[in-house]
DNA sequence: GCACGAACGTA
DNA sequence: CGTACGTTCGTGCA
């Protein structure tokens, strides 16, 4: 910015804009309908107001840029006329809201934003504009309003709206008085005489343009026009005689403000390049993708031309690694490996490294791993597993494996560029490396397809990957570089440090070790579920009289509600709902036994594909192994994938027979294993809420230990714990669940098939005895709001900018994110510390048990022969220790040849 | 071949 | 009109 301030005067250049004024144009110059994102946010005078100031900024190059608001109808002219723009059309909902998104825009283009109470917009703009070029600016002022036009001069411009958004008009003083026929300093003059229907001033009747510019012309202005009054001939004359006083007005009101005191000054008007990520997550949220790419090719990155210029890798001869090995000790250093890893192994064929330290002759350099002899593979191996050599990696997890599986580890791993991005910002949906490059960098990366596969195949294709890998080991160098001041102004470097970057390595080693597959009871279980799938179909067909496909909610609707004239349910996009509670409804209702095999149906078939897709991913170790994901769930929480092994069926037999599958593994033969462990935390979520709310009754409860449903049914229905009914404590089960996700009334009514009435009764008795647990969550959201993003116990942020939405199904959302947030992300918290103490208390006690698999509140673990009890041990100390809370955190712990047999 | 919605499994 | 996920299928589009 300070740079900026230093341009000469003379070529300085403000651009003033009256933001309403534009926004309201484009409000009307873009269908509505075509314009909203969707959770129904209308977008289209957002839309036309930033495509107007994109192509300005691109078009004007000014070097100063403000905009001005108006704040609220209270200003000095209403207070002298009380009919001021009176008489105004509503403000059209669709347009209401919009403006705060302009701000918005603002904000994230740098541009500052002035406002003055009791003046309009066009004030602080006349205002701005008169000191600009008194002080050898030139102007350019955007506004739809005419009263403007008084301010062009030789230095300043006025840009109007003619039509749509792009249309735009320049009016200078030789353009003012070809269309009004009058200069602009005379533009008030004849407005005073002409009047403004907008602003509800009439002017004289039967005077147009016209006259009232022939007028100005003649008597050198409107003071002379009024000077000569009587000498003005005819019905225009008389009339100007009757309403001289509206006219005097009508020169008062539309006089703009030239010496509006701004606490202000010219030099904080210096543009700045956008913030791009406040751009990115701004367009995300808006779903401007045209206007992004717009925005960004008219105001690339600095960063970008250093950045990329010196990104030129060079391919190390096999000879050269141990030396450049050894002078590559500055760091962190970007390393990028290359190769193929799933299922919790993998290969690397190369290795690229970029170093900071730009004395290297070659700063960028790439290994072939395939390349090397026994020596320089070791020293590499070695380099690699270096702690003191920091390096920074993107998505360490795959290549971790994959070099593991040729006997490299890494050492000395700072950072891995996905996790600290993630936690930066956990809502995003991607955090591929290209995605960084171009949001904190303004980099774009080569297209990593184009230099892996087609370009392999031709005879210089390695180098082209191998290129593409250098680059991008630079690129997260950088990325690095620029994520670190993010991380520490967001306090988060250590859920980096002591969380996220060792979890990942504890995931690796859980995915590598993958959990072992019963394959006889796995093929008879897909047999058994297949059979009654089928049979199921052929009795369902029966009933009906015909063969249709069960799996199209589309037949079944046709069947249901036109050929069966069953009752209508809910509504869905496509039609009525053909869900698993309509279908229970409907045959309550119907008794019809087409719905009864239809959900035999459907329960079988689910089975049944949930083992074919166990099957499908059993590796050739007769083991399977997931992928965890670690930057996806917004709250914290890892996900599971390739399978899922966190949504394994639990609740129904049929299900849990699927557990019975995942058994205890053979082991080598210097270590057999004898048996599953699971251990899982009970209520840990209804424990930090009392943690977090520090409400007495519940934290009683829990220090009591005694059954939580129970002691909350007593409280809430005011009976002894020992008549607190089945009936009773599922209901209190449900709420006290229900208020973890936001529940409202409704919701538990529905979910508990009570009336609305009887739910909101007993949501107050719970409020009632619990009333710390409602102030907690009210201040949850406040906070959130006021802050714009929600803390976990260990300070995992989540920003949920829709909690100040106008959009009410938006807004509300984001609340009951806010409510749910801090728990389950606490509890992922706690249990991924847990992950840790485990694993690092397994390897200090030197035993060959192993961590498999985590659901989110639950561990399994593969016994070792003879390690059972102190593996217990490790397990309920790490688990029950890993958070200190106003409550304790019970842990239960069961054994089995299966994942079913273990469970308790 | 891809994107989307419906349905449904888990914590 | 209850949070957070992933997978499968059918459907409509290109």
């Amino acid at each position: 910015m300070s740079e900026k301030t230093l341009t000469p005067a003379d070529e300085r250049s403000l651009l003033l804009i009256d933001g309403h004024s534009l926004a309201y144009r484009a409000f009307f110059a873009l269908p509505v309908e075509n314009f909203s994102t969707a959770t129904g946010q209308h977008t289209n005078a957002v839309y036309g107001f930033t495509s107007m100031l994109i192509n300005v900024l691109g078009s004007e190059k000014p070097t100063h840029c403000v905009v001005s608001f108006d704040l609220s109808r209270e200003t000095f002219r209403l207070a002298e006329y009380s009919e001021y723009k009176a008489g105004r059309s509503k403000t059209p909902d669709e347009f209401k809201g919009q403006v705060a998104l302009v701000e918005e825009v603002l904000a994230a283009f740098n541009i500052p934003v002035v406002t003055k109470a009791g003046f309009e917009a066009d004030d602080v703009l006349a205002t701005l504009a008169t000191q600009a070029s008194q002080e050898g600016y030139s102007v350019l002022l955007m506004s739809g309003d005419r009263d403007c036009l008084q301010l062009v001069s030789d230095r300043t411009t006025v840009l109007y709206p003619r039509k749509g958004v792009s249309d735009m008009v320049r009016m200078t003083p030789a353009a003012v008085e070809e269309k009004y026929g009058v200069t602009p300093d005379n533009y008030p003059g004849l407005a005073a005489l002409v009047g403004e229907s907008a602003d509800n001033l009439p002017g004289v009747p039967k005077v147009g343009p016209k006259t009232a510019a022939r007028w100005i012309a003649t008597y050198g202005g409107l003071d002379g026009v009024i000077a000569n009054v009587d000498k003005i001939p005819g019905v225009a004359g008389n009339n100007l005689r009757e309403h001289i006083d509206s006219v005097l007005r009508n020169q008062r009101l539309n006089l703009l403000v030239r010496d509006v005191d701004l606490d202000f000054g010219l030099d904080d008007a210096a543009r700045t390049q956008p913030n791009r990520e406040a751009v990115h997550q701004l367009f995300d949220a808006l779903e401007f993708r045209v206007l992004r790419d717009r925005l960004f090719a008219e105001t690339p990155d600095e960063t970008e031309t250093t950045s990329s210029l010196e990104a030129e890798p060079a391919l190390l001869a096999p000879d050269d690694v141990m030396k450049w090995l050894s002078a590559a000790t500055a760091g962190p250093v970007g390393v990028q490996a290359l190769g193929h890893w799933a299922q919790g192994t993998g290969d690397v064929a190369k290795i690229a490294i970029a170093s900071p330290d730009q004395s290297l002759a070659e700063r960028i350099v790439v290994i072939d791993l395939n390349e090397l002899d026994e020596v320089g593979d070791k020293a590499l191996a070695a380099w690699l597993a270096d702690e003191s050599v920091p390096k920074v990696m993107h998505e360490a997890k795959g290549a971790l494996q994959a070099l593991a599986a040729r006997g490299m580890s890494i050492g000395g791993l700072v950072d891995d560029t996905a996790l600290a991005a993630y936690l930066l910002h956990p809502d995003q949906r991607s955090y591929q490396l290209d995605d960084l490059a171009v949001r904190h960098l303004g980099m774009s990366l080569p297209d990593a397809a184009d230099s892996g596969e087609q370009l392999s195949l031709d005879l210089d294709g390695g180098s082209a990957e191998a290129r593409a890998a250098g680059q991008r080991a630079e690129a997260v160098r950088l990325l690095h570089e620029a994520l670190v001041p993010e991380l520490v102004e967001k306090n988060s470097t250590k859920l980096l440090s002591e969380l996220e970057l060792p979890v990942m390595r504890v995931l690796a080693g859980m995915e590598n070790a993958g959990v072992a597959v019963d394959l006889d009871r796995i093929g008879a279980l897909e047999a058994e579920f297949s059979a009654a799938a089928q049979l199921a179909a052929d009795a369902a067909y029966a009933t009906i009289g015909k063969q249709i496909n069960l799996g199209s909610p589309k037949q079944l609707q046709v069947v249901l509600f036109d050929e069966l004239d069953m009752p209508k349910t809910k509504r869905t996009k496509t039609g009525y709902t053909t869900d698993a509670e309509a279908l229970a409804d409907l045959y309550v209702k119907t008794e019809h036994p087409f719905l009864q095999h239809l959900l035999e149906f459907r329960d079988s078939t689910r089975l049944k594909q949930t083992v074919e897709g166990l099957r499908k991913s059993i590796a050739d170790d007769d083991r399977i192994h997931t992928t965890y994901q670690q930057t996806v769930a917004a709250t914290g929480r890892l996900s599971s994938t390739d399978p899922n092994l966190q949504n394994i069926p639990v609740r129904t037999n049929a299900g849990r027979q699927i557990r019975e599958v995942f058994v205890v593994g053979k082991g080598s033969a210097d270590a057999g294993f004898e048996c599953l462990l699971t251990a899982d935390y009970s209520q840990i979520e209804m424990r930090i809420m009392a943690h977090l709310s520090g409400d007495a009754g519940l934290q009683e409860a829990f220090l009591a230990g005694e059954d939580l449903h129970r002691f909350v049914g007593a409280r809430v229905f005011g009976v002894d714990e020992s008549d607190v009914t089945s009936e009773m404590r599922s209901k209190v089960k449900a709420m006290s669940y229900g208020l973890v996700y936001g529940l409202s009334p409704f919701g538990l009514s529905r979910q508990l098939r009570i009336s609305v009435e009887e739910a909101r009764a007993l949501m107050n008795e719970y409020f009632e005895r619990f009333g710390g647990v409602q102030t907690y969550l009210a201040t949850v959201v406040d906070e959130a709001r006021r802050t714009g993003y929600t803390e976990t116990i260990y300070g995992r942020r989540r920003y949920l900018p829709d909690l100040t939405s106008d959009n009410r199904q938006r807004r509300e959302m984001a609340e009951r994110a806010a409510l749910n947030a801090p728990i389950q992300g606490s509890a992922a918290d706690i249990m991924k510390r847990a992950m840790l103490g485990v694993d690092r208390a397994l390897r200090d006690a030197g035993v060959k048990s192993r961590m498999l698999l985590q659901v989110h509140d639950e561990i399994i673990v593969e016994i070792a022969s003879g390690e059972r009890d102190v593996v217990e041990q490790i397990v309920r100390t790490e688990m029950a220790g890993a958070a200190d809370l106003d409550v304790p955190l019970d842990v239960n712990v069961g054994y089995g040849r299966s994942w079913h047999e273990a469970a308790h």
